[in-house]
DNA sequence: TATACTTCGTGTAGAAATAACAATAACTAC
DNA sequence: GTAGTTATTGTTATTTCTACACGAAGTATA
């Protein structure tokens, strides 16, 4: 690694894919800024600073354009093409992100120029950022197979027609309902609650929660969790 | 993403794991410089230019420095911590790559100090440079099991038994020698050569080779290949 | 040319995981 | 109390996985 370097040095940012869950749908978090040839659409996302980590960064920008702060992110990938930002050379390290739109609430997005869109009726974005949108759905659909990152996108209560709605949602294929409970429980990770939901208009599903205890025992042991 | 930015901008570099294969372990190639600090062992890399992309740099870092050209790599995972290098901010996008050691002779290796280590008996390296190997290491241990990439790493020609102990040695653990080859001949990726090895003092083994076309066919079906 | 040595190549049976499938129970709304 | 909606639960056939051992093929050498 030469350190004597004089040439000019590329840019470097940082973009967050942050997907939501509702009842409908999986969601995706752009922003409008001023700042993006033709007012596209793009990710929430900026420079990265000398004296801040990248994914400190990644989690300024979020807060700073969206509101959206204190959320599940992970380091996606990092997208180098030369001519990826007409305007100059600019490398981006991309994260990806869930939460839980239903308690997650958004409240600084309207005004900022920030809003959710349904994944699969999105607008073109700014520069490479929907190829960034591509991989890290596939990332997402690859990784929620064997990690339990999926609950980051449910409410910390939740019933198991939820979680099976949120698999299918992301896999995009419907699953069995009595070998999905039953792979679900055996996983160990779901810790049954004395409580059942509110305010439907049929019988009450239980509820359960995430046994985040129980996980990071095995993930320690490299134990993989499938569904 | 503002783009009126007149703060200073972190370095960007990129490092490159390469693993190799021989008949007793699996290694990896190493470089010492005049310009790390302590003259450490480091993984080869060095700063990206304005002008090429991210693989590019790998690549052209990874000529200059140990001769090594034409090899499979992949990017695993970019390492900004604020003071990985002590001398100044240098966010390093790090690939790894494998190569077999039998077919690719590094021939400039040693003029230009480069070596290859056995992975378990490696020096502490320069900045975090051993945190990337591990990450690097984990990451092809993970790889493996469901993507047949372990090929790169076999010649071309290879018999069933080597493939088993390529397994063994990315997955430190023994496999059951019936079940491998039953495992690995269904996936329909071998094709059975009228060739067996030579110069052996023994029965000669059966010589095979990957069938990349095959291979294409089903990557883009999303098929999952494991062993 | 026989004998020792090394690696090659192969099948089966029990265990475990997976996939396919539907009826009753619980509760709400009217 | 009746209709409507969702929750909850078990069995069986199929597939996949795991454990396990021996004769065949070829080389080296006495």
């Amino acid at each position: 690694m030469s350190h004597t370097y004089h040439y000019p040095r590329p840019g470097l940012t940082v973009d967050v894919v942050v997907f939501g869950l509702d009842e409908d749908d999986l969601k995706l978090l752009l922003v409008r800024g001023g700042e993006t040839p033709q007012r596209r659409w793009s990710l929430p996302g900026g420079f990265v600073r000398i004296d801040e980590s990248l994914e400190a960064a990644a989690r300024r920008e979020l807060v700073d354009e969206t509101g959206v702060s204190d959320i599940f992110i992970e380091q996606l990938y990092t997208f180098g093409r030369v001519d990826r930002d007409s305007r100059e050379r600019v490398v981006t390290v991309s994260y990806y992100g869930l939460v839980n739109l239903s308690e997650h609430t958004v409240t600084a997005a309207e005004s900022k120029d920030a809003a959710w869109f349904a994944i699969d009726d999105m607008p073109t974005l700014a520069f490479d950022h929907n190829e960034i949108v591509e991989v890290a759905t596939a990332r997402l659909r690859g990784k929620v197979r064997y990690q339990p990152i999926g609950f980051e996108l449910l409410p910390q209560k939740f019933t198991l027609t939820q979680l099976q709605r949120m698999y299918e949602k992301i896999l995009e294929r419907s699953l069995d309902k009595r070998n999905f409970r039953k792979k679900a429980l055996a996983t160990g990770l779901l810790i049954e609650l004395d409580e059942v939901e509110q305010d439907v208009a049929h019988r009450a599903a239980r509820l359960y929660r995430f046994d985040e205890r129980t996980y990071r025992q095995l993930a320690a042991e490299g134990t993989y969790f499938e569904v």
